[in-house]
DNA sequence: ATACTAATCCCGA
DNA sequence: TCGGGATTAGTAT
């Protein structure tokens, strides 16, 4: 990401943030296959910064809407292994980080992480600050986690991971154009071999000769041969 | 397969 | 104690 609001995703192709799409995050392909559009600013095809023009479907305490109908939020859904998982409401985000259920695997202290993303009125007011501070200091943190309806820590984490979220974009960016640099690069010295592999007569234009050319143009020469090797 | 995100763990200042 | 780096795990494309 560049700070004038362009993506890169890698492939050397800045995209404006306008023209990333927006997508859903929960996937309700067994209860309800219409719960789309919910929390979409943050997902893979996100736009790390909000801006304007979004039109967002906005989650309000316990409930999903969408074209203005209100879903319960605490409804089961499957995850990708095919395990029912409870779908978490906006008001539930506070226990996110402090559960103590234990992992059922062979890793029996680590906690199960609850897949659940931020609303994207949560997401909007985030990137609303971090616009203006990237460090917020402990009471502006809280200050939002109260305003937003989300866990301290939650409001630390996603800090700290938009910052480094900022930082893999602005390294991207600068990959991007080194390469585009390189690439300019090596094309001139192929030109420039190429030159050397024919070297001109500066007088006819014709193909020079050595014994045609000067003691000192032949050591130039001479000297390029060698660096070409 | 890959990218993204929320969260966790660990380490150094 | 806090922030950053590395990593994990759930999900979307």
């Amino acid at each position: 990401m560049n700070l004038n609001g362009f993506l890169d995703d890698g492939s050397g192709a800045s995209k404006l943030l306008s023209d990333v799409p927006y997508n859903n995050h929960f996937s309700f392909s067994v209860v309800d296959t219409t719960m789309l559009g919910t929390t979409a600013i943050a997902s893979s095809h996100s736009r790390p910064f909000s801006s304007s023009g979004l039109s967002l479907g906005l989650q309000t305490n316990g409930e999903m809407s969408r074209n203005g109908e209100i879903f319960e939020s605490n409804i089961t859904r499957k995850s990708s292994r095919g395990e029912d998982v409870e779908s978490r409401s906006e008001s539930d985000n506070a226990e996110a980080v402090s559960g103590d259920d234990l992992d059922t695997s062979d890793r029996p202290l680590k906690k199960k992480k609850r897949y659940h993303r931020h609303t994207p009125k949560q997401i909007q007011d985030l990137e609303s600050v971090f616009k203006e501070c990237a460090h917020p200091d402990e009471k502006q943190r809280l200050d939002l986690s109260r305003r937003l309806n989300l866990d301290p820590r939650q409001v630390k984490f996603w800090f700290q991971n938009r910052r480094t979220q900022m930082k893999t974009q602005i390294e991207r960016h600068e990959n991007a154009l080194l390469r585009q640099e390189n690439d300019k690069l090596r094309a001139e010295n192929m030109s420039v071999r190429e030159a050397m592999r024919n070297p001109m007569c500066g007088n006819c234009g014709g193909p020079a000769v050595i014994g045609e050319i000067s003691m000192e143009e032949q050591h130039v020469f001479q000297i390029r041969l060698l660096l070409e090797i």
